[in-house]
DNA sequence: CCGCGAAATTGAAACGTTTCACTGCCGCGG
DNA sequence: CCGCGGCAGTGAAACGTTTCAATTTCGCGG
């Protein structure tokens, strides 16, 4: 193995001076600089990262804790890991993989043996039973999505009861007065996972204000489950003109369905859609949306931990704006 | 920070009994060994990962190359990796993140710098451009899928010759003469990923066995193709009367639109699906399938990996028997 | 030509483990 | 009673960095 006593060697200067040219934290002569990095390369030299961290204390690698079993929104949930993977390399940083299924334990494990410096968890519920373990930890920590007791931590996520109010601000604009919400999964909403709970808090309440009926079914991520819950909102008697899908499972079979039951879109029916734009544009009929932005909050949530490993600690909720893109599957009420 | 000087003094012992206690590398006499356990509960000490990985070169680290912007079959990538993160836990090690995106060059950093022991890569192609790196790697490295040139590596993968086999032997039993294949994304077959490629030889190798008509349509994973694939697939001229789906992303939507279409599964037309059981199972009609078993080659491929990091050396491609499972989609030709 | 301050470079002490070689100790056979 | 083998436990030297404090070098004004 190549040492950074081999690289001194070769470029005749001591080893601290290659850690400098290495860390740039000590100006270093254009001359030497230039030769150790010749040396480097022509070596090629890694820095051992154990040394690495056990020297500095900084391991360069952060911890992401990611919910593995969910069937649900897989796209959604590799877009986050893409793009938090990205950003986090541009920051020259790895990324370790936790499940979310071993818990909280796991996370305090890695950063008691210093395995990472910093935590990043996905999927964050109401209620989530890992935060207060999470609050304890002696490292910066940033989740993505709210729960309930936010205060202290920082946070990032889609403004989802702004979303669920600015669906209904589209359909009630085009003179809908009906409209009809295919909502997440049933567990969802019975575990509190707060995006689901936000998002109809926005659609009842805005409802309300523009004197709109609505009508609200959690839909599990089945065929039979969505058959029924079409069959349940199309009742003629509900005269349901709007469609809105938070549902990324069923999302595909939306239309589908409704074409087989004669409902045209957006003639018969509008329909709109909350969920990656990607996947937006991709069904059968492309559908008005308000997107996931997945990219923008994985690195948002990267940057923010950086800026607490610089020390930094105005922690905060970050709540991202909804941007809702006009595809066509909407129209006014006939 | 605890360190083990502190568990060492606790327990009025020196620094390498506790560290043996710790490895089971000597034998440690029961009281002792009690005493600096309990040391170690009390203090809440854990041992830092880098001094370890300095001292005794491992890390107890893998690095695991994820495909992430594939849009295709991502529940069957979430299935394997959460099988290799599980069984990865369970011989104490921790999963390093890497993107296929980023190529062979990240891998080869991961490993030169000591952050990882071992490398298992996921959706090999048949002509990887990361297989020549990956050969050199001077530490254990496993393979999910198998490139062209395999010899002197570890490979694990369903056996999708002998899949493509089974399903036409299936329909072959049942009187079908004519068959349609529903394959995977054109973008696939063209970057020559081998799993399509040796399905595809196998269903057609084993078609021209048992006298059976086929007609291969790969299919991108979008509705307006499934649409157009069918109906290629369903001229009457092709009296197609079975169809075999290797294609997640689509699969959903095949029932359906067979239905629409005035096709009643499986009286009319008998449909087989190559994915992973779940899957099957949650169709508008449970489909008869070959199991795409992403557990077992996540636990074998990690297994492959510490029996290699202990000195073990007899690479291999193993490929696993499929296990076809019947669900009623399929029935005799009428 | 000398001395001074700033800039560049260096030596050596951490960092927290593992592991090798060694020391005590105990019991047993001679 | 002595010596020997084996078991438990210990001390100290790695492992490859970073970083502090100290030293050397350099340019410049006096």
């Amino acid at each position: 193995m190549i040492t950074i006593k081999d690289v001194a060697r070769h470029a005749g200067v001591s080893v601290s001076t290659v850690s400098y040219v290495l860390s740039g934290k000590r100006p270093i002569s254009r001359a030497t600089s230039h030769r150790v990095r010749r040396s480097i390369r022509e070596l090629g030299f890694h820095p051992h990262a154990g040394a690495r961290a056990l020297a500095s204390s900084r391991t360069h690698v952060l911890a992401l804790v990611v919910p593995l079993r969910t069937d649900l929104n897989l796209p959604v949930i590799m877009q986050f890991v893409s793009s938090i993977v990205t950003t986090a390399r541009a920051h020259d940083y790895d990324v370790l993989l936790l499940t979310k299924e071993s818990g909280a334990d796991e996370v305090h494990r890695v950063i008691a043996s210093s395995r990472a410096d910093a935590v990043l968890v996905m999927d964050v519920e109401a209620r989530d039973p890992r935060v207060p373990a999470l609050r304890e930890l002696p490292v910066p920590v940033v989740l993505i999505g709210v729960p309930a007791e936010a205060d202290g931590l920082d946070c990032v996520d889609l403004d989802f009861t702004a979303s669920g109010a600015r669906v209904v601000e589209h359909l009630a604009d085009l003179g809908h007065r009906s409209v009809g919400l295919i909502g997440s999964s049933p567990a969802v909403y019975e575990r509190g996972t707060g995006y689901a709970t936000r998002f109809l808090e926005g659609f009842t309440e805005c409802a309300r204000r523009r004197g709109v009926t609505t009508h609200v079914h959690p839909c599990a991520p089945s065929f039979p489950a969505l058959s029924e819950c079409l069959y349940d909102l199309l009742r003629p008697d509900r005269a349901v003109t709007g469609l809105v899908v938070h549902n990324e499972a069923v999302l595909g079979d939306v239309v589908l369905e409704l074409r087989r039951r004669g409902r045209r879109v957006p003639d018969d029916v509008s329909v709109i859609a909350l969920c990656p734009d990607a996947m937006a544009a991709a069904q059968p009929v492309p559908l008005t949306s308000i997107s996931i932005p997945a990219e923008e909050v994985g690195a948002i949530a990267v940057e923010t931990l950086m800026r607490g490993l610089q020390g930094e600690h105005p922690s905060q909720v970050r709540l991202l704006a909804p941007a809702l893109t006009d595809r066509g599957s909407t129209a006014a009420r006939r």
